[in-house]
DNA sequence: CTAATGTCTCTAGTAACTATAGCTGCAAGA
DNA sequence: TCTTGCAGCTATAGTTACTAGAGACATTAG
């Protein structure tokens, strides 16, 4: 049995950030010791990496909740699994297109510039006016963690 | 002058959010009517708009407070606002390379599930063993906005 | 035995908004 | 003129996935 420092450390987790897994319903509630103190089995520590390692890969830990409770039921077919993932992927591609378009046009910001005043800055002069970029990247890019 | 929902429709921007950007300090606070509502002449579209524009490109806002108390002084050199652009470009691509480490993994686990049951799905196993992967991608992605 | 470290709970803070509640302003139709 | 309905006002809380702090208790090393 591990406290949750010793756990946090094997599994490369921050210690509040396990307790934080425990609260919103994770982690199940671990045993205690005599002195109220989390401890934690060999289960535990599996869940906690099987969480580690999809937020690694960028799931949502609301997509980790489904995923967790369909590992809990392996007698059922994977597509649910499959499903999450082949989402994750897709989101993941989306966004790399989208950033590939922004470093085209920060790239054209920066060498375009003359490094003189502000006043004759490419960079300012581009901020202000998107007329002046060649692609669209028109939304405002989102967070995926 | 445009009221609040007027600018916002000009600028594509929702109206909470041009409030917010005022509270913040990104926006100056505007004249008011009679009846206290907010009247805004072309000089505050432009800075909205250069903000969007900022932000469209993935800018956090804190930089984006620099890049407009910079272009309020268009004499200085424009070095500062050079280099939070190429911070930014830096950012974007740190982003592109670890996503697309994500993606090969994503696209590994979703290929060679063979679509039976939980518990011979690639998907799950995959997720709770990090050997069973080719790359690093070890950290957690982190938000970029 | 004592001092240092670890753990406990609870609260609040982060980024960049978004949503809600409950109030007031204002323009047009009956 | 009344009213109805949208727009705007303030203030607060919610979102995601944590992280940091306060103040108290437990455990362990010397
Ligand atoms: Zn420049
Ligand atoms: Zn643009
Ligand atoms: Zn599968
Ligand atoms: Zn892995």
């Amino acid at each position: 049995m591990l406290t949750i420092g010793k756990l946090a450390a094997e599994t490369g987790v921050k210690v509040p950030t396990v307790r934080y897994y425990e609260q919103i319903g994770l982690l199940p509630p671990p045993e205690r010791s005599s002195g109220n103190q989390r401890l934690y089995g060999p289960l535990a520590r599996q869940r906690l990496a099987f969480i580690r390692h999809a937020r690694a890969l960028g799931f949502p830990l609301e997509a980790i909740r489904d995923l967790l409770s369909l590992s809990d039921r392996p007698e059922l077919p994977c597509s649910a699994a499959d499903a999450i993932a082949k989402a994750q992927l897709a989101a993941v591609q989306a966004r790399i297109a989208q950033l590939k378009a922004l470093e085209q046009e920060l790239q054209r910001m920066v060498i375009q510039c003359a490094h003189g005043t502000i006043a004759d800055c490419r960079v300012i002069e581009v901020l202000g006016d998107h007329g002046q970029c060649a692609h669209d990247h028109h939304t405002v890019p989102e967070a995926m963690e």
